[in-house]
DNA sequence: GTCTATAGGCGGATAGAC
DNA sequence: GTCTATCCGCCTATAGAC
């Protein structure tokens, strides 16, 4: 609206500063949640001086915000859409097997992104605007491919494509949130493969296991 | 193994003032998380001096992982199996709804198991063992109860009951992260119903929607 | 057993030099 | 822009009176 000189369009992930009291402040935040984590520990992760952060950032609150905001709007907003969905010539159970297998691989290697959702789901009491951002351009991202894939791939016929996106992407995040983020792997074992392979036959018709 | 006098069996929940700080811990520490929590606040709503609380529990810890233990092995350790699921008179799809719903109600009702499950979810890295607690004992009872029903009901022949009662308990516990806890009902809106119903017609066979 | 008072440290945030 | 040094409040935990 003004004649002053352009300013970096998003935002200011340039100066070498900024960019990394950026990393570091994600790396203490998600690793130890919003209220355990220090500015001092932001600071000395950051290489920088606590001041300095305090000059990039309004205050303890505003730093968390922007990088979770980042995580949630740019890294992780297609976590759950790993692949196109749009080949409707290849069978079914191969194209679902091949999106659970991903949406389990990218978030079970990641630890970023198991932290990533402790942290979201810790803090939803706390933050609710971000758990809803989490749920706008994460779980939504995944609600709207699988629903699309079930509405427009001729071999289905569902009543309501909408709820079994729900049914597959919730067991997936589900499972991951046991086995993994809660550490159920060795007290309730299950390979993915058998969840996956029975998730598959209930939703395929005529796929006898 | 001595001839001392008998101590009261399970953890002392009969000292009046004891009782107030595991009340006033659980109010706190639920709201909050761990570190957000401060001893100062756990003794104002126990209504206990601050000095009282360390004279009952050895620290902070002790106090968090005691309340948690509490909560885990006591108050939520059937909240997943909330019925008798032994009757195989009745058609599988009214046992399953009545479950799925039942589940859903207190879950959804109780703000106190919301703040719980953000609680062990948002701790999981700092306290895996109250974690792993979670899963063995409120998971993995449900697990069991719906393995168990899918198993014996002559109605199903599964070729992996326990992945199916993964999908049933992922689904309903997903929907709950996502609608309740993650403050999404207004986001991406769907009511219980068609979540209940989609998931039936997958799992009950011959039940058209 | 329970209290008041306090020790001792770390927290978020800022002042002021360069 | 970045630093060092510092303010001041709240934190966990305890000492000592009753």
């Amino acid at each position: 609206m003004t004649n002053e000189a352009p300013q970096i369009p998003e935002r200011n992930l340039s100066s070498s500063k900024g960019e990394a009291i950026l990393r570091g402040g994600m790396q203490e935040f998600l690793k130890n949640g919003y209220a355990a984590t220090s500015m001092d520990r932001v600071a000395k992760a950051a290489q920088v001086s606590k001041a300095t952060v305090y000059s990039h950032f309004q205050d303890k609150e505003g730093l968390f915000i922007a990088i979770i905001k980042y995580l949630v709007e740019e890294k992780f907003q297609t976590i759950f859409e790993p692949i196109g969905t749009d080949n409707f010539a290849t069978e079914p159970e191969i194209i679902l097997k091949e999106l659970a297998n991903r949406m389990l691989d990218t978030a079970s290697e990641e630890l970023v992104f198991q932290n990533f959702m402790r942290v979201i789901i810790g803090e939803s009491g706390r933050f609710p605007q971000l758990a809803r951002a989490f749920v706008t351009n994460v779980e939504a991202t995944g609600f709207r491919v699988l629903r699309d894939y079930f509405t427009h791939c001729p071999r289905f016929n569902f009543a309501d494509p909408e709820a079994i996106a729900r049914i597959f992407v919730g067991s997936i995040v589900h499972f991951l949130i046991v086995q993994e983020m809660l550490h159920g792997k060795d007290i309730v074992p299950m390979e993915r493969d058998r969840l996956i392979d029975s998730l598959i036959a209930l939703i395929v018709p005529d796929k006898k296991m």
